[in-house]
DNA sequence: AAAACGTGGCT
DNA sequence: TAGCCAAGTTT
């Protein structure tokens, strides 16, 4: 009685890959020699990352820093701001000192124990930099990875436990033999057959060797742990526009933790208690402040944010507090801005309502998201500075029930980041 | 070793 | 809509 053979060959896989491997930027057509250094870019920019989101950013630092030389050689802050949007800021810290200490070396380690050594690069980078660059027989183990090798196997191990057991699996399937394209095989596998929802067992070429197929419960793994949701937190964010050039007040956050060396218009402590009603007791300097109707609404990773925005023009000699910086709105694109802040200062420039309570009369389309942050294509003329006396009254609120006109129609300022918009608005029930 | 660390898209 | 997830790393 011939049993099927349950282990997965490299060999079937690798068939299947030279018929439907995907075309991507940062990978070598068949043939070429993958350059470490895209190599390298690529797979940070995709920690945590789709595709989709990386391929302008890798564009874009490609364009700015041809070689690894140039991204080295280039300011902190032209790194930040390149990468401001595309998220977890720890990596292009990291990419920077990678690049020079990359450089300095003269170029990268070969295999994966020294490039695991190098500062934004783990397991999985390390692995798949290893196998896909330099032919080295290692496993790159990433998210599509644990749910094809959970599913192979029908691992009932929930993850992150699982991993160390997977990660075994996996490098025992690498061949010896073209360990790169297996890497991305796989990869390519989970992303386009092994889907999360719905895989597309029929077209897979590792079915017969599937556990989890065998028993139809291909859709049940990988085995996780549901993690558990952040409590909200609260907190007040300061926009404080000089007259004139339009200037913000910005200043630049600490080096490490959340949001480390991004800028950021000041913020009062983002607490799950705080008091919008107290906020002036945190504003960055004296002025007519006024709270914005709304909400910015954030969502990190392990916590929700609530910003409510209060705004104030202030006189054109006002001096930046210790610490801050005036940048004219023309500038703000080469200020590493990440997306909340983009909000808020979106928020700022064009105020959203408060969303009412849902009134079933069909909603009106929003109104054109003034750009704000956008192409500074229209140049258009600078509308007379409304000058105000630098007044130092005892910081109070303006009654704000109404959004501030004179800020609306302010010039939208060049920003390469996509832009959103999530400021508490009706949710226009849209259906198509 | 659990928790911190962004953002956008999809269901 | 609210959660889930994406080519994870660091402390």
């Amino acid at each position: 009685m011939p049993t099927p053979d349950p282990r997965p060959k490299a060999a079937d896989l690798l068939v299947w890959y030279d018929r439907h491997r995907r075309v991507l930027p940062w990978r070598a057509l068949p043939g070429e020699t993958p350059d470490p250094y895209r190599v390298w870019l690529s797979e940070v920019m995709l920690q945590q990352t789709t595709i989709a989101a990386v391929k302008p950013y890798f564009a874009r630092f490609l364009e700015r820093f041809p070689t690894l030389q140039a991204l080295a050689l280039a300011p902190e802050e032209t790194v930040m701001s390149t990468w401001a949007g595309l998220g977890y800021y720890s990596r292009a810290r990291n990419l920077h000192a990678c690049a020079k200490a990359v450089a300095a070396a003269g170029g990268f380690p070969d295999d994966a124990k020294g490039l695991r050594r190098l500062p934004g690069i783990g397991a999985y980078t390390a692995g798949a930099i290893a196998a896909i660059a330099f032919d080295r027989q290692e496993a790159a183990v990433d998210g599509n990875v644990e749910r094809v090798v959970t599913r192979l196997f029908a691992i009932e191990t929930p993850l992150p436990a699982a991993r160390p057991a997977i990660r075994a699996l996996t490098q025992d399937l690498v061949p010896a033999d073209r360990p790169g394209d297996f890497a991305q095989a796989v990869m390519d596998l989970g992303a386009t057959i092994c889907t999360v929802k719905r895989p597309a067992c029929a077209l897979c070429p590792w079915m017969a060797p599937c556990q989890a197929r065998a028993l139809g419960l291909q859709e049940t793994f990988p085995r996780k742990v549901k993690k558990v949701p952040g409590v909200l937190r609260r907190g007040a964010a300061f926009v404080a526009i000089r007259g004139g050039d339009e200037a913000v007040l910005l200043r630049t956050r600490p080096a490490e933790g959340l949001l480390g060396a991004m800028a950021e218009p000041p913020t009062s402590e983002w607490t799950a208690d705080y008091d919008p009603a107290r906020a002036l007791l945190d504003a960055p300097l004296d002025a007519r402040w006024r709270r914005l109707p709304g909400i910015v609404h954030h969502g990190f990773t392990h916590f929700p944010l609530d910003l409510t925005v209060f705004l104030a023009r202030v006189g054109l000699g006002t001096v930046a507090p210790e610490g801050m910086r005036f940048t004219p709105r023309r500038d703000l694109a080469e200020e590493p801005l990440p997306g909340v802040m983009k909000k808020v200062l979106a928020h700022a420039f064009d105020p959203k309502p408060e969303a009412p309570k849902a009134p079933r009369g069909r909603p009106k389309k929003p109104p054109a998201a003034a750009p704000l942050l956008d192409e500074p294509e229209p140049p258009e003329p600078e509308p007379a500075p409304r000058l105000r006396p630098v007044p130092k009254p005892l910081p109070r609120v303006i009654a704000a029930t109404e959004p501030d006109d004179e800020t609306s129609e302010a010039p939208p300022a060049h920003n390469a980041a996509p832009r959103k918009r999530s400021v508490a608005k009706r949710p226009a029930s849209r259906k198509r």
